[in-house]
DNA sequence: GTGAGATTTGAGCGATTGCTCAAGGTTGCG
DNA sequence: CGCAACCTTGAGCAATCGCTCAAATCTCAC
């Protein structure tokens, strides 16, 4: 997942792929079928931890919003103390991968779909806290919410200075706050 | 350009630009040193034209700020007509392309800093012009805002739906105008 | 210890990659 | 026209690509 991760799908070599899971290629295409279907298990191990993680957040914090705010400052300042990690692997992938490999492209928009679907009902939990006024549109606000976290994280690849991320990052709760009831 | 724009710099294959260009082999290399100079040659032309759509709208607009309104909604509307571009080429490069790549990793992370000096003018002559608080940190909120058009941007490739594209666009708006004197 | 079944190995497959260069074409000047 | 200077051509190079498969190795019940 890391090396599909860091280098994109056309990016990663086989000789990459064996080196990292320390595997012959016959090993590999007996495990895993096929290199694109690799990918597709590595997207989904991403998918599933991004939820998780998510999830851990929301159990962690107080309120819905809560969750929002730690996640999104972890972002600017790092996460995983030293490694940064690059910005939103299904995002990358949707931009990298050509459209004609089907299988990869549409899997990826539905992951982030299914994220953003994640952030809605984070946002719905809000809004029944009292976190958020009522007539909030939860679709639009939930696009807007990923759009952002892609935007900062993509920010941080760019140029990891944390003050200056941590200023985005702010911006973008006070934003946030700002459809507070 | 465009080619390397839409299916990036290894996606691209030499056929790609034999066809594209409609050259054979042994001309491409005679007119263009290689591979990775001709993609050098599309980054810089890219960025010369997204610093002359920049000031053509400046030109064409009568204040600073509207410049970028309209810049920012016809991003939203679709720009050119029926064929949308893909998200920004210097943006896809630096997260596709693997740093190890230091000449195109670096030149176009070069272009990206580039047009945000661009903004930050823009955003400096709105001060002047009154449009703007005079105490607005320009360089934070010219991050702020290549943040923002590429985000939107990115949203309008992963799903290009008109009336969600335009609301973002203009929450990007609002928010600029809240920096206003 | 032995043999059957599962797993790993790595040489090497055909295809494709970025790229080269001798050969042939084109152009413009006298 | 002839000749020199340029440009284009495309077969084909070495390297690498994703991938296969017969043979070697490991595993474990008896």
């Amino acid at each position: 997942m890391r090396i599909f991760w860091e280098k994109g799908y056309e990016g990663t070599s086989l000789k990459d792929l064996e080196s990292a899971l320390s595997m012959k290629p016959g090993s590999i295409y007996a495990a895993f079928k096929s290199k694109e279907n690799l990918f597709l298990l590595a997207m989904e191990r991403y998918f599933h931890n991004s939820l998780n993680l998510l999830n851990d957040a929301r159990l962690t914090c107080e309120s819905p919003m809560q969750a929002l705010n730690t996640m999104i400052n972890s972002i600017a300042t790092g996460g995983s103390r030293d490694h940064r990690s690059p910005p939103c692997f299904l995002l990358k992938t949707v931009l990298t991968t050509s459209p004609d490999n089907k299988t990869v492209f549409s899997k990826a928009r539905f992951y982030l779909d299914a994220i953003r679907q994640e952030f809605a009902s984070l946002l719905r939990e809000a809004v029944q806290a009292g976190e958020l006024d009522a007539e909030t549109d939860i679709e639009k606000l939930a696009m807007w919410l990923q759009s952002q976290i892609n935007a900062l994280r993509v920010e941080a690849q760019r140029d990891p200075n944390e003050p200056r991320l941590s200023w985005l990052a702010q911006e973008i709760i006070t934003h946030l706050g700002s459809f507070r009831s």
